[in-house]
RNA sequence: CGGGGCGUAGCGCAGUCUGGUAGCGCACUUGAAUGGGGUUCAAGGGGUCGGAGGUUCAAAUCCUCUCGCCCCGACCA
Protein backbone atom coordinates (compact mmCIF):
# COMPACT_ATOMS: atom_id res chain seq x y z
CA UNK A 1 0.00 0.00 0.00
CA UNK A 2 0.88 3.80 -0.99
CA UNK A 3 2.22 5.97 2.09
CA UNK A 4 -0.31 8.06 2.78
CA UNK A 5 1.40 11.87 2.26
CA UNK A 6 -0.90 14.04 1.61
CA UNK A 7 1.76 16.90 0.66
CA UNK A 8 5.42 16.18 -0.66
CA UNK A 9 6.86 18.83 1.72
CA UNK A 10 6.68 19.14 5.73
CA UNK A 11 5.60 21.78 6.96
CA UNK A 12 3.00 23.42 4.58
CA UNK A 13 2.92 26.81 4.21
CA UNK A 14 0.29 27.67 6.62
CA UNK A 15 1.96 25.65 9.04
CA UNK A 16 5.19 27.03 9.46
CA UNK A 17 6.36 29.41 6.56
CA UNK A 18 9.95 29.66 7.35
CA UNK A 19 10.31 25.96 8.25
CA UNK A 20 8.50 25.16 4.95
CA UNK A 21 11.01 27.70 2.98
CA UNK A 22 13.91 25.68 4.50
CA UNK A 23 12.17 22.40 3.85
CA UNK A 24 11.52 23.16 0.38
CA UNK A 25 14.84 24.27 -0.89
CA UNK A 26 16.62 20.85 0.92
CA UNK A 27 14.05 18.89 -1.24
CA UNK A 28 14.36 20.75 -4.30
CA UNK A 29 17.88 20.61 -5.03
CA UNK A 30 18.61 24.22 -5.70
CA UNK A 31 20.97 24.95 -3.26
CA UNK A 32 22.88 23.69 0.02
CA UNK A 33 24.00 25.53 3.00
CA UNK A 34 28.12 25.50 2.95
CA UNK A 35 30.73 25.07 5.97
CA UNK A 36 31.63 28.68 6.04
CA UNK A 37 29.48 30.41 7.86
CA UNK A 38 26.24 32.33 6.27
CA UNK A 39 27.40 31.15 2.39
CA UNK A 40 25.82 28.82 0.16
CA UNK A 41 26.76 26.01 -2.17
CA UNK A 42 24.49 26.75 -5.26
CA UNK A 43 24.25 22.99 -6.77
CA UNK A 44 23.74 22.37 -10.63
CA UNK A 45 20.02 22.68 -10.92
CA UNK A 46 19.99 25.57 -8.61
CA UNK A 47 22.63 27.62 -10.74
CA UNK A 48 21.11 26.56 -13.98
CA UNK A 49 18.10 28.77 -12.88
CA UNK A 50 20.83 31.61 -11.91
CA UNK A 51 21.90 31.19 -15.20
CA UNK A 52 18.89 31.55 -16.99
CA UNK A 53 18.15 34.88 -15.20
CA UNK A 54 21.77 35.91 -15.80
CA UNK A 55 21.47 35.41 -19.27
CA UNK A 56 17.83 37.04 -19.60
CA UNK A 57 18.65 39.95 -17.80
CA UNK A 58 21.85 40.60 -19.58
CA UNK A 59 20.11 40.66 -22.88
CA UNK A 60 18.15 43.60 -21.66
CA UNK A 61 20.75 45.14 -19.93
CA UNK A 62 22.63 44.89 -23.19
CA UNK A 63 19.24 46.01 -25.29
CA UNK A 64 19.93 49.54 -23.49
CA UNK A 65 23.41 49.97 -24.28
CA UNK A 66 25.02 48.73 -21.35
CA UNK A 67 28.50 46.85 -21.60
CA UNK A 68 30.00 44.19 -19.37
CA UNK A 69 33.25 44.65 -17.30
CA UNK A 70 35.23 43.57 -14.34
CA UNK A 71 36.65 45.05 -11.44
CA UNK A 72 38.69 43.52 -8.62
CA UNK A 73 37.23 41.35 -5.72
CA UNK A 74 40.00 43.67 -2.96
CA UNK A 75 39.13 47.62 -2.10
CA UNK A 76 41.74 49.18 -0.45
CA UNK A 77 40.02 50.58 2.76
CA UNK A 78 40.71 54.27 1.90
CA UNK A 79 38.64 54.23 -0.62
CA UNK A 80 35.41 53.28 1.45
CA UNK A 81 36.55 56.34 3.48
CA UNK A 82 36.01 58.54 0.62
CA UNK A 83 32.28 59.05 0.67
CA UNK A 84 31.11 60.34 4.06
CA UNK A 85 28.23 58.69 4.34
CA UNK A 86 29.40 55.45 2.52
CA UNK A 87 31.17 55.30 5.16
CA UNK A 88 28.57 55.39 8.01
CA UNK A 89 26.49 52.46 6.32
CA UNK A 90 29.32 50.44 5.17
CA UNK A 91 31.49 50.72 8.01
CA UNK A 92 30.45 47.25 9.29
CA UNK A 93 29.61 43.98 8.06
CA UNK A 94 32.77 44.02 5.92
CA UNK A 95 34.80 40.68 5.46
CA UNK A 96 38.62 42.33 5.86
CA UNK A 97 41.75 41.07 4.76
CA UNK A 98 45.11 42.15 6.63
CA UNK A 99 47.15 39.49 5.58
CA UNK A 100 48.82 38.05 2.67
CA UNK A 101 50.85 34.81 2.99
CA UNK A 102 50.42 31.71 6.03
CA UNK A 103 53.16 30.43 8.04
CA UNK A 104 53.43 26.93 9.71
CA UNK A 105 52.76 27.54 13.46
CA UNK A 106 52.65 26.18 16.94
CA UNK A 107 51.83 22.91 16.43
CA UNK A 108 51.98 22.31 12.21
CA UNK A 109 48.83 25.36 12.14
CA UNK A 110 48.76 27.65 9.57
CA UNK A 111 48.56 31.32 10.98
CA UNK A 112 48.62 33.84 8.77
CA UNK A 113 51.45 36.49 8.47
CA UNK A 114 52.66 39.13 6.55
CA UNK A 115 50.62 42.03 7.32
CA UNK A 116 49.12 44.30 4.57
CA UNK A 117 50.16 47.97 4.94
CA UNK A 118 46.75 48.92 3.99
CA UNK A 119 43.76 46.49 4.79
CA UNK A 120 41.90 45.18 1.70
CA UNK A 121 38.30 44.69 2.00
CA UNK A 122 36.10 42.09 -0.01
CA UNK A 123 33.61 44.27 -1.99
CA UNK A 124 30.81 44.70 -0.43
CA UNK A 125 29.41 46.56 -3.17
CA UNK A 126 31.84 48.25 -5.93
CA UNK A 127 31.08 51.98 -6.09
CA UNK A 128 34.21 53.47 -4.93
CA UNK A 129 36.69 51.04 -7.15
CA UNK A 130 34.59 51.25 -10.06
CA UNK A 131 34.75 55.33 -9.65
CA UNK A 132 38.49 54.99 -9.25
CA UNK A 133 38.18 53.86 -12.82
CA UNK A 134 35.91 55.77 -14.14
CA UNK A 135 37.51 59.13 -12.83
CA UNK A 136 40.52 57.69 -15.28
CA UNK A 137 38.08 56.91 -18.02
CA UNK A 138 36.47 60.70 -18.10
CA UNK A 139 38.18 63.63 -19.13
CA UNK A 140 35.58 64.96 -21.91
CA UNK A 141 31.71 65.27 -21.94
CA UNK A 142 32.39 63.72 -25.11
CA UNK A 143 33.43 60.44 -23.04
CA UNK A 144 29.61 60.22 -21.47
CA UNK A 145 27.86 58.78 -20.84
CA UNK A 146 29.81 55.27 -19.58
CA UNK A 147 27.37 52.35 -19.10
CA UNK A 148 28.74 49.87 -17.02
CA UNK A 149 27.56 46.20 -15.50
CA UNK A 150 29.27 43.73 -13.89
CA UNK A 151 28.56 40.14 -12.72
CA UNK A 152 30.28 39.55 -9.50
CA UNK A 153 29.98 38.11 -6.21
CA UNK A 154 29.91 40.29 -3.19
CA UNK A 155 30.27 39.73 0.47
CA UNK A 156 28.21 41.73 3.34
CA UNK A 157 29.12 40.06 7.06
CA UNK A 158 25.12 39.36 7.68
CA UNK A 159 24.21 38.70 11.71
CA UNK A 160 21.40 36.55 10.32
CA UNK A 161 21.30 34.75 7.03
CA UNK A 162 18.63 32.45 4.95
CA UNK A 163 19.50 30.43 2.07
CA UNK A 164 19.29 33.02 -1.47
CA UNK A 165 17.52 35.63 0.55
CA UNK A 166 20.45 36.97 2.45
CA UNK A 167 24.16 35.27 2.52
CA UNK A 168 27.12 36.73 3.65
CA UNK A 169 28.35 36.36 -0.10
CA UNK A 170 25.72 36.38 -2.86
CA UNK A 171 26.14 36.58 -6.49
CA UNK A 172 24.57 39.52 -8.13
CA UNK A 173 24.97 42.14 -10.77
CA UNK A 174 26.12 45.76 -10.12
CA UNK A 175 25.40 48.41 -13.20
CA UNK A 176 27.43 51.59 -12.73
CA UNK A 177 27.27 54.55 -15.17
CA UNK A 178 28.28 57.99 -15.41
CA UNK A 179 26.14 61.19 -16.87
CA UNK A 180 26.60 64.23 -17.96
CA UNK A 181 23.62 65.62 -16.04
CA UNK A 182 21.50 64.98 -13.14
CA UNK A 183 18.90 64.90 -15.88
CA UNK A 184 20.37 62.21 -17.75
CA UNK A 185 21.17 60.36 -14.89
CA UNK A 186 17.82 60.45 -13.48
CA UNK A 187 16.41 58.58 -16.55
CA UNK A 188 19.07 55.73 -16.09
CA UNK A 189 17.85 55.31 -12.71
CA UNK A 190 14.36 54.81 -13.75
CA UNK A 191 15.01 53.46 -17.05
CA UNK A 192 16.91 50.22 -14.85
CA UNK A 193 14.37 49.97 -12.71
CA UNK A 194 11.92 49.43 -15.65
CA UNK A 195 14.40 46.62 -16.87
CA UNK A 196 14.18 45.10 -13.68
CA UNK A 197 10.50 45.23 -13.51
CA UNK A 198 10.34 43.37 -17.00
CA UNK A 199 12.42 40.89 -16.08
CA UNK A 200 11.12 39.60 -12.63
CA UNK A 201 7.63 40.17 -14.63
CA UNK A 202 8.06 38.22 -17.35
CA UNK A 203 10.71 36.11 -17.11
CA UNK A 204 9.97 34.82 -12.88
CA UNK A 205 6.62 35.54 -13.48
CA UNK A 206 6.54 38.06 -10.14
CA UNK A 207 3.94 40.88 -9.79
CA UNK A 208 6.08 43.47 -8.94
CA UNK A 209 5.43 47.54 -7.60
CA UNK A 210 8.14 50.43 -7.99
CA UNK A 211 8.46 52.65 -5.51
CA UNK A 212 11.34 54.92 -3.53
CA UNK A 213 13.11 54.00 -0.22
CA UNK A 214 12.60 55.79 2.78
CA UNK A 215 15.87 57.93 3.95
CA UNK A 216 16.51 55.98 6.38
CA UNK A 217 16.53 52.72 3.48
CA UNK A 218 18.50 54.37 1.16
CA UNK A 219 21.24 53.65 -0.25
CA UNK A 220 24.76 55.46 1.90
CA UNK A 221 25.68 57.77 -0.22
CA UNK A 222 22.81 58.06 -3.02
CA UNK A 223 20.08 60.90 -3.76
CA UNK A 224 17.69 58.78 -4.13
CA UNK A 225 16.91 54.93 -4.09
CA UNK A 226 13.91 53.25 -6.36
CA UNK A 227 13.44 49.63 -5.29
CA UNK A 228 10.75 47.11 -6.43
CA UNK A 229 8.88 44.98 -3.94
CA UNK A 230 7.57 41.56 -4.85
CA UNK A 231 4.50 39.84 -2.58
CA UNK A 232 5.41 36.51 -1.20
CA UNK A 233 2.39 34.10 0.03
CA UNK A 234 2.93 35.37 3.70
CA UNK A 235 2.53 38.58 2.27
CA UNK A 236 5.32 40.23 3.19
CA UNK A 237 6.94 42.55 0.68
CA UNK A 238 10.28 41.35 -0.52
CA UNK A 239 13.01 43.99 -1.89
CA UNK A 240 13.89 42.17 -5.71
CA UNK A 241 16.23 44.99 -7.07
CA UNK A 242 17.23 48.46 -6.44
CA UNK A 243 18.44 51.47 -8.47
CA UNK A 244 20.09 54.28 -7.16
CA UNK A 245 20.33 57.63 -8.64
CA UNK A 246 24.22 58.74 -6.77
CA UNK A 247 23.66 62.56 -7.23
CA UNK A 248 27.33 64.29 -7.48
CA UNK A 249 28.12 62.28 -4.30
CA UNK A 250 30.13 59.88 -5.48
CA UNK A 251 31.59 61.83 -8.67
CA UNK A 252 33.31 64.00 -5.42
CA UNK A 253 34.44 61.05 -3.63
CA UNK A 254 36.45 59.59 -6.84
CA UNK A 255 36.83 62.74 -8.48
CA UNK A 256 35.07 61.98 -11.22
CA UNK A 257 35.17 65.34 -13.44
CA UNK A 258 34.89 66.31 -16.97
CA UNK A 259 34.91 69.19 -19.15
CA UNK A 260 32.04 70.52 -20.80
CA UNK A 261 31.08 71.77 -23.87
CA UNK A 262 31.33 75.21 -22.64
CA UNK A 263 34.55 74.47 -21.75
CA UNK A 264 34.06 74.19 -17.42
CA UNK A 265 34.72 71.75 -15.48
CA UNK A 266 32.41 69.73 -13.95
CA UNK A 267 31.30 66.67 -11.51
CA UNK A 268 29.74 63.74 -13.13
CA UNK A 269 26.33 62.52 -12.38
CA UNK A 270 26.41 58.67 -11.72
CA UNK A 271 24.19 55.54 -10.80
CA UNK A 272 23.93 52.05 -9.97
CA UNK A 273 21.61 49.08 -9.59
CA UNK A 274 21.79 46.14 -8.41
CA UNK A 275 19.87 42.77 -8.17
CA UNK A 276 20.97 39.10 -6.77
CA UNK A 277 20.86 35.52 -6.71
CA UNK A 278 18.03 36.96 -3.69
CA UNK A 279 15.69 36.74 -7.04
CA UNK A 280 15.95 33.14 -6.43
CA UNK A 281 14.33 33.18 -2.68
CA UNK A 282 11.64 35.52 -3.90
CA UNK A 283 10.96 33.01 -6.70
CA UNK A 284 10.88 30.53 -4.47
CA UNK A 285 8.78 32.38 -2.05
CA UNK A 286 6.05 33.36 -4.57
CA UNK A 287 5.19 30.47 -6.79
CA UNK A 288 6.28 27.47 -4.20
CA UNK A 289 3.47 24.99 -3.22
CA UNK A 290 3.32 22.25 -0.59
CA UNK A 291 4.86 19.89 -2.83
CA UNK A 292 7.77 22.01 -3.71
CA UNK A 293 8.91 24.69 -5.68
CA UNK A 294 7.64 26.03 -9.26
CA UNK A 295 10.42 26.87 -11.82
CA UNK A 296 8.36 29.80 -14.30
CA UNK A 297 9.21 27.81 -17.61
CA UNK A 298 11.11 30.72 -19.13
CA UNK A 299 13.92 30.15 -16.46
CA UNK A 300 13.48 26.84 -15.37
CA UNK A 301 16.57 24.90 -15.39
CA UNK A 302 14.78 22.21 -17.72
CA UNK A 303 11.65 22.34 -19.11
CA UNK A 304 10.31 18.78 -19.29
CA UNK A 305 11.33 15.43 -17.95
CA UNK A 306 10.72 12.13 -19.77
CA UNK A 307 10.05 9.37 -17.49
CA UNK A 308 9.89 5.64 -18.80
CA UNK A 309 8.10 3.18 -17.38
CA UNK A 310 9.32 -0.31 -17.83
CA UNK A 311 7.38 -2.99 -16.27
CA UNK A 312 8.51 -5.74 -18.36
CA UNK A 313 12.63 -6.46 -19.34
CA UNK A 314 10.76 -6.90 -22.71
CA UNK A 315 9.47 -3.25 -23.15
CA UNK A 316 12.73 -2.03 -21.96
CA UNK A 317 14.01 -1.54 -25.33
CA UNK A 318 10.72 -0.11 -27.35
CA UNK A 319 10.09 2.27 -24.54
CA UNK A 320 13.44 3.68 -24.32
CA UNK A 321 13.51 3.94 -28.30
CA UNK A 322 10.35 5.80 -28.15
CA UNK A 323 11.75 8.37 -25.39
CA UNK A 324 15.31 9.01 -26.79
CA UNK A 325 13.39 9.98 -30.06
CA UNK A 326 10.67 11.93 -28.46
CA UNK A 327 13.74 13.59 -26.32
CA UNK A 328 15.49 14.57 -29.56
CA UNK A 329 12.15 16.15 -31.04
CA UNK A 330 11.43 18.35 -28.15
CA UNK A 331 14.89 19.14 -27.94
CA UNK A 332 14.98 21.23 -31.55
CA UNK A 333 11.86 23.24 -30.23
CA UNK A 334 12.73 26.82 -28.98
CA UNK A 335 10.59 28.24 -26.41
CA UNK A 336 11.83 32.33 -25.77
CA UNK A 337 15.47 31.91 -27.26
CA UNK A 338 16.09 28.84 -25.40
CA UNK A 339 16.13 25.35 -26.89
CA UNK A 340 13.74 23.54 -24.73
CA UNK A 341 15.21 21.58 -22.33
CA UNK A 342 15.14 17.70 -21.74
CA UNK A 343 15.84 15.44 -18.71
CA UNK A 344 15.23 11.78 -19.48
CA UNK A 345 15.05 9.77 -15.95
CA UNK A 346 14.94 5.91 -16.05
CA UNK A 347 16.01 5.03 -11.87
CA UNK A 348 14.17 2.45 -10.97
CA UNK A 349 12.63 3.93 -7.69
CA UNK A 350 8.90 3.50 -8.09
CA UNK A 351 6.69 6.38 -7.53
CA UNK A 352 9.62 8.36 -5.76
CA UNK A 353 10.81 9.48 -9.41
CA UNK A 354 7.72 11.63 -9.93
CA UNK A 355 7.86 13.04 -6.72
CA UNK A 356 11.48 14.01 -7.11
CA UNK A 357 11.02 16.40 -9.94
CA UNK A 358 7.61 17.84 -8.78
CA UNK A 359 10.19 18.84 -5.95
CA UNK A 360 12.62 19.43 -8.30
CA UNK A 361 9.64 22.54 -9.80
CA UNK A 362 10.01 21.29 -13.33
CA UNK A 363 7.26 22.83 -15.53
CA UNK A 364 6.39 19.22 -17.23
CA UNK A 365 6.65 15.21 -16.49
CA UNK A 366 6.34 13.21 -18.86
CA UNK A 367 5.29 9.11 -18.29
CA UNK A 368 6.01 7.02 -21.18
CA UNK A 369 4.69 3.31 -20.62
CA UNK A 370 3.83 1.00 -23.18
CA UNK A 371 0.66 1.97 -23.30
CA UNK A 372 1.35 5.18 -24.57
CA UNK A 373 3.38 3.92 -26.86
CA UNK A 374 0.59 1.70 -28.15
CA UNK A 375 -1.82 4.53 -28.59
CA UNK A 376 1.04 7.13 -29.91
CA UNK A 377 0.32 9.09 -26.44
CA UNK A 378 2.16 10.78 -23.67
CA UNK A 379 0.88 11.02 -19.94
CA UNK A 380 1.29 14.34 -18.94
CA UNK A 381 1.16 16.17 -15.53
CA UNK A 382 1.72 20.19 -15.06
CA UNK A 383 3.32 21.77 -12.05
CA UNK A 384 1.16 24.42 -12.03
CA UNK A 385 -1.78 21.95 -11.35
CA UNK A 386 -2.63 19.65 -8.75
CA UNK A 387 0.28 16.74 -9.23
CA UNK A 388 -2.82 14.01 -9.67
CA UNK A 389 -4.05 15.74 -12.66
CA UNK A 390 -1.71 14.24 -15.23
CA UNK A 391 -3.70 13.99 -18.81
CA UNK A 392 -3.01 11.92 -22.10
CA UNK A 393 -2.04 13.71 -24.78
CA UNK A 394 -1.47 12.68 -28.16
CA UNK A 395 2.12 12.68 -28.75
CA UNK A 396 2.33 14.69 -32.32
CA UNK A 397 0.28 17.48 -30.70
CA UNK A 398 2.49 17.13 -27.52
CA UNK A 399 5.67 18.16 -29.72
CA UNK A 400 3.75 21.03 -31.56
CA UNK A 401 2.42 22.55 -28.62
CA UNK A 402 4.73 22.44 -26.11
CA UNK A 403 5.82 25.83 -26.50
CA UNK A 404 2.41 27.07 -25.71
CA UNK A 405 2.13 24.65 -22.93
CA UNK A 406 4.63 26.16 -21.34
CA UNK A 407 3.86 29.48 -22.10
CA UNK A 408 0.32 28.93 -20.57
CA UNK A 409 2.15 27.72 -17.77
CA UNK A 410 4.47 31.02 -17.02
CA UNK A 411 0.73 33.34 -17.73
CA UNK A 412 -0.98 31.13 -15.16
CA UNK A 413 2.20 31.43 -12.51
CA UNK A 414 2.04 35.04 -13.00
CA UNK A 415 -1.96 35.47 -12.92
CA UNK A 416 -2.05 33.62 -10.10
CA UNK A 417 0.79 35.32 -7.59
CA UNK A 418 -1.30 38.53 -9.14
CA UNK A 419 -4.16 37.46 -8.10
CA UNK A 420 -2.37 36.88 -5.00
CA UNK A 421 -1.58 40.05 -4.09
CA UNK A 422 -4.65 41.87 -4.99
CA UNK A 423 -6.00 40.05 -2.64
CA UNK A 424 -4.16 40.96 0.25
CA UNK A 425 -3.37 44.56 -1.11
CA UNK A 426 -5.19 47.45 0.86
CA UNK A 427 -5.25 50.88 -0.40
CA UNK A 428 -4.86 53.64 2.50
CA UNK A 429 -5.00 57.12 2.02
CA UNK A 430 -4.60 58.55 5.53
CA UNK A 431 -1.91 57.98 8.52
CA UNK A 432 -4.44 56.93 10.89
CA UNK A 433 -5.83 54.62 9.24
CA UNK A 434 -2.39 53.11 8.34
CA UNK A 435 -1.36 52.62 12.24
CA UNK A 436 -4.83 50.88 12.56
CA UNK A 437 -4.64 48.59 10.27
C1' C B 1 24.81 41.63 18.75
C1' G B 2 20.11 40.64 22.50
C1' G B 3 16.18 36.68 23.61
C1' G B 4 14.63 31.52 22.83
C1' G B 5 15.50 26.55 20.89
C1' C B 6 18.94 22.82 19.22
C1' G B 7 23.80 20.02 17.96
C1' U B 8 23.94 11.71 18.34
C1' A B 9 24.93 7.90 10.63
C1' G B 10 23.40 11.64 4.47
C1' C B 11 18.31 13.49 6.58
C1' G B 12 14.80 13.29 10.76
C1' C B 13 15.06 11.72 15.72
C1' A B 14 15.26 8.47 20.63
C1' G B 15 18.77 7.72 24.39
C1' U B 16 20.98 12.60 28.64
C1' C B 17 16.95 13.62 34.18
C1' U B 18 19.02 8.40 37.07
C1' G B 19 26.97 7.44 33.92
C1' G B 20 27.79 0.89 32.37
C1' U B 21 28.92 -2.59 24.72
C1' A B 22 25.72 3.32 19.82
C1' G B 23 19.89 2.85 18.68
C1' C B 24 15.25 3.75 15.48
C1' G B 25 12.81 5.57 10.81
C1' C B 26 13.93 7.30 5.99
C1' A B 27 17.95 7.42 2.50
C1' C B 28 22.17 4.23 0.61
C1' U B 29 24.30 -0.97 -1.21
C1' U B 30 23.09 -6.16 -2.81
C1' G B 31 19.37 -9.82 -4.15
C1' A B 32 14.36 -11.02 -5.23
C1' A B 33 9.32 -9.99 -6.17
C1' U B 34 6.50 -5.83 -7.90
C1' G B 35 5.17 -2.10 -11.46
C1' G B 36 0.94 3.93 -14.90
C1' G B 37 1.18 8.07 -7.69
C1' G B 38 5.95 7.87 -2.40
C1' U B 39 5.50 -0.87 -3.52
C1' U B 40 7.19 -5.20 -0.63
C1' C B 41 10.56 -8.76 1.53
C1' A B 42 15.46 -10.21 2.88
C1' A B 43 20.59 -9.30 3.76
C1' G B 44 24.23 -5.37 4.38
C1' G B 45 27.42 -0.74 4.78
C1' G B 46 27.86 3.73 7.38
C1' G B 47 28.76 7.21 13.73
C1' U B 48 35.91 10.83 16.85
C1' C B 49 27.62 11.35 20.01
C1' G B 50 29.80 19.62 17.36
C1' G B 51 34.91 20.67 19.73
C1' A B 52 38.36 21.21 24.01
C1' G B 53 39.30 20.49 29.03
C1' G B 54 37.70 18.32 33.71
C1' U B 55 35.23 14.60 37.34
C1' U B 56 35.08 9.07 37.33
C1' C B 57 37.08 2.29 37.32
C1' A B 58 33.75 3.97 33.37
C1' A B 59 31.01 9.95 30.01
C1' A B 60 26.44 10.83 24.36
C1' U B 61 24.88 11.19 29.62
C1' C B 62 27.79 15.06 35.10
C1' C B 63 30.90 20.04 35.35
C1' U B 64 33.56 24.24 32.76
C1' C B 65 34.74 26.63 28.39
C1' U B 66 34.07 26.99 23.27
C1' C B 67 32.17 26.52 18.12
C1' G B 68 28.01 26.12 15.03
C1' C B 69 22.85 25.93 13.41
C1' C B 70 17.50 27.42 13.55
C1' C B 71 13.56 30.98 15.06
C1' C B 72 12.27 36.07 16.92
C1' G B 73 14.41 41.09 17.39
C1' A B 74 17.99 44.83 15.75
C1' C B 75 20.71 45.17 11.08
C1' C B 76 19.91 44.21 5.79
C1' A B 77 23.62 49.68 2.26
Amino acid sequence: MAKQVKTAISPTRNEDYPEWYQQVIKASDLAERSPVRGCMVIKPWGYALWENIVQAMDNLFKATGVKNAYFPLFIPLSFLEKEAEHVEGFAKECAVVTHHRLEKGEGGRLEPAGPLAEPLVVRPTSETIIGDSFSRWVSSYRDLPILINQWANVVRWEMRTRIFLRTSEFLWQEGHTVHATAEEALERTRMMLDVYTTCVEEYLAMPVIQGHKSPAERFPGAVDTLCIETMMQDRKALQSGTSHFLGQNFARASEIKFQSAAETEEYAWTTSWGSSTRMIGGLIMTHGDDDGIILPPKVASAHVVLLPIIRKPGDQQSVMDFTEKLALELKEQTYHQRKVVVEIDDRDIGGARGWDWIKKGIPLRVEIGPRDIAQNSLFVGRRDQASNENKAIDRDQFVAAITDILDEIQQNLFQRALAHRKEHTVAIEDKKTFYEF
